[in-house]
DNA sequence: GTCTATACCCGGATAGAC
DNA sequence: GTCTATCCGGGTATAGAC
């Protein structure tokens, strides 16, 4: 295989030299997961990856640049997931039902990138790229229900932005403890969210 | 009025050797609206209230456990107001509705307690005293749709969860900005929950 | 692009006096 | 129940050398 100059050297710091500001955020990703954003800083990340905790600073200008950075990771791979997952041959309802639950799977099996998308408490007017990042996701939601919704595009903004809201709420009522704790509670919550958006779209008339 | 004494020297230092337990939470909620939850701090709560940072030790064990008596008070508050705010006379999914809306305006007004009760991070199982403050909140959902469900119980628990998990929904994204800012965006999404809703009623038959 | 060194500030938490 | 005093740890951020 064929490795560049910089990942020769594994032992003994490792990524010095690397792409340190790709480790940071894989750091980052890590460290969130193990004591939540709140818990995670700068410094802890620098000192996990070997380096002091000035590098840091040559690519990212503070902490919550890293943050946003790292929800930027979040909502491609959030929107690269769910739309991968989705099952062309089923009838259009079955979709988005399925969709919103891979919203929650998404939650329970993916928490730090979750919680940087959405609990990381940056300041999004201050990094654009973050809300740039995020429309992938709703451009699926949106993709999904205009076939159910023929031309009318008003009907269909507002049944993605329902299905939308109901599938984060399922996923942050799970993430809070609200459906129980371990792959159960992942589950019935992922199954709920499936079935709540079925009723939505059941009783969609009502949303106009 | 009848004062109490330790109410009637409210010039220098005015909170001390008055219910300074209560006066902490009080502290706590403003700190949250100004700085959010990671803002809050122990020592500048102390600070705004004119005593020591050793003083709110005699009532607090630590900062998570000031923060579960916020979360408290925020349920309280929450389930108060959304019982508080229906129209016994409307018909029930038009009651239902009124409180998903309900449910997106609390947290529009009273962020910081929202917060409190849903991002503070602290360990629910650490604190049964928050889930037990969250019961009548629930319950409130619960008994607003058993009118509409009749003796299905069974119906009722799946529509009552579906209701919540929307409205949490609707606020959760309202919070973070993902419906725009200001009193418009917070009736906008106010309004979406109550039409999501009776959507979700109309289509209930898929809930099961 | 990374390191050394450092200045700075802040929060948590405790012991012991009053 | 509150204060004084204090310790400890930790994070942010910068200047300047290499």
């Amino acid at each position: 295989m064929s490795l560049t100059a910089s990942e020769e050297s594994p032992k003994r710091g490792g990524y010095h030299h690397g792409d340190l500001k790709a480790a940071l955020v894989d750091a980052a990703i890590d460290l969130i997961a193990e004591r939540g954003v709140r818990g995670f800083s700068l410094a802890e990340a620098s000192r996990r990856l070997g380096v002091t905790v000035a590098a840091p600073y040559r690519h990212f200008a503070d902490r919550d640049e890293l943050l946003a950075a790292v929800a930027v990771r979040a909502f491609q791979v959030f929107a690269a997931e769910l739309a991968g997952g989705l099952d062309e041959a089923a009838p259009p309802s079955q979709r988005i039902a399925a969709m919103a639950g891979g919203y929650v799977r998404f939650a329970a099996g993916h928490r730090p990138l979750f919680d940087a998308a959405f609990g990381s408490g940056i300041d999004k007017s201050r990094y654009p790229e973050v809300e740039r990042a995020a429309q992938p996701l709703t451009g699926t939601f949106l993709a999904a229900v205009r076939t159910l919704c023929g031309g009318d595009d008003d009907a269909a903004d507002a049944l993605a932005a329902a299905v939308g809201a109901t599938a984060h709420g399922h996923a942050a009522l799970l993430i809070d403890g609200a459906f129980g704790k371990g792959s159960e509670a992942a589950d019935a919550a992922a199954a709920r969210a499936a079935r709540a958006t079925l009723a939505l779209v059941q009783g969609r008339e009502a949303l106009r």
